[in-house]
DNA sequence: TCAAAAGTGTTCTCTTTACACCCATGC
DNA sequence: GCATGGGTGTAAAGAGAACACTTTTGA
């Protein structure tokens, strides 16, 4: 079957860039390419857009399909639509960033993708298309919006201690923090609550696990 | 002349909300749709992409048939896709804003468009399509970005006064203003130079002009 | 001389930054 | 008992907010 018009169209794909919290350090989820083209090369993962979703929904479906994830944080980033990112024929991406706890994750492999796995943001393979430039632009929003928003939280598992998550925003940042100044700020917000239980996991004293008051919640704190 | 494709393809359109300061107040240019749908209502500028120019060019070429204007600051806000944002087929619209000075409005009737006119971002008409929700996003990032960065001094003409530029900060940010405090702040950036003219207009002290030392740049200030 | 907008400094408050030592634990 | 990360308070500096009067002009 065929879909014709009477002027040209463009194919519209979301691209989105998966952030986690990974062996101390921010990463994201990067799939093989299984076909042409840039075969075998990495690539964010994504796909087209369907005629009856939203483009919210198509990125919403591409980051359950290729993690099994629902009801995580999902923003559009930026559509990306230079004449010749696709060698094959116009195509836009509206490019998504999500931010997900590591203790989400299960990388289903997904149908397209011959293989998927987690990146660390410093050290990137060659990526295929104008991945590249997507992903830098949503390290840097994501940085920006760490700096006046709460979204950090949402990088978060369950139960987490405040040294996990000043390096998470250390990470994000790009500079490290100090100390005390970090937790009488993040503690002020009153966003978290202590659970009461400890994290022990090493020869050192055990760490006080904080729970997020309300997750669904993100907020501008500047 | 058709195009036939494998898959169906969405339409893809730019619309753009072209802010400008006029009547010491913050509006928007909208055209009145000259053909069906939403016939004789009221719209953002915009028009359908075409297959050899970026989305950036698309947006460009739009701001230029419909203002006559170049070099302007525009700026990509966000990508719109619902699917029945268009009664005629799957239209994906990204929309853009544009910042331009009270005087480069030349206002060039467009093609398509029987009519245009600025409006006042306060009282505006029914307006076509889902641009009510564009033109909502518009305000707000403005607003957000005018808190940050030097945006705002692109609304303005080569030569102006302190407090007609206060003013527009006023209106973007919809709270008054301390006048000393605004005066220290914008004059410590070091953006501004004193033209050594100054402006009357009535019975009162003339206000000194001042322009833009390099309108090119937009910085994060906060 | 009056009305109207231009122009100008200081004080207070709050936020942000800098900084060093004891605590609890595993080995 | 020692190495390791957890946990805590205070002072200084800087940024933001509050606030009132004089100046210059046209009518």
């Amino acid at each position: 079957m065929t879909y014709t018009y009477e002027y040209p169209h463009p194919a519209v794909t979301t691209d989105i860039v998966i952030f986690t919290i990974l062996d101390n350090a921010l990463k994201v989820l990067l799939v093989k390419r299984g076909g042409e083209p840039f075969k075998g090369q990495w690539a964010l993962p994504g796909g087209f857009l369907r005629m009856d979703e939203s483009i919210d929904a198509c990125a919403r479906r591409e980051l359950r399909e290729e993690t099994g994830v629902r009801d995580v944080y999902l923003e559009q980033l930026y559509t990306f639509g230079d004449v010749g990112r696709d060698p094959r024929e116009r195509v836009l991406s509206v490019a998504y960033y999500a931010l997900i706890s590591s203790t989400e994750q299960k990388l289903q492999a997904g149908d397209d993708a011959a293989e998927a796995d987690w990146y660390d943001v410093e050290t990137l393979p060659n990526l295929a298309f104008d991945h590249a430039d997507i992903l830098a632009a949503a390290k840097d929003r994501l940085a920006a919006k760490m700096a006046y928003s709460t979204v950090g939280l949402q990088l978060m598992p369950d139960e987490f201690t405040l040294s996990s998550l000043m390096r998470v925003y250390e990470l994000a940042g790009g500079k490290i923090l100090d100390k005390r100044n970090f937790r009488k700020w993040i503690l002020g917000l009153g966003l978290l609550e202590e659970t009461g239980k400890k994290w022990s996991e090493g020869p050192h004293r055990p760490a006080m696990l904080y729970r997020v008051r309300d997750k669904s919640r993100v907020d501008i704190i500047r």
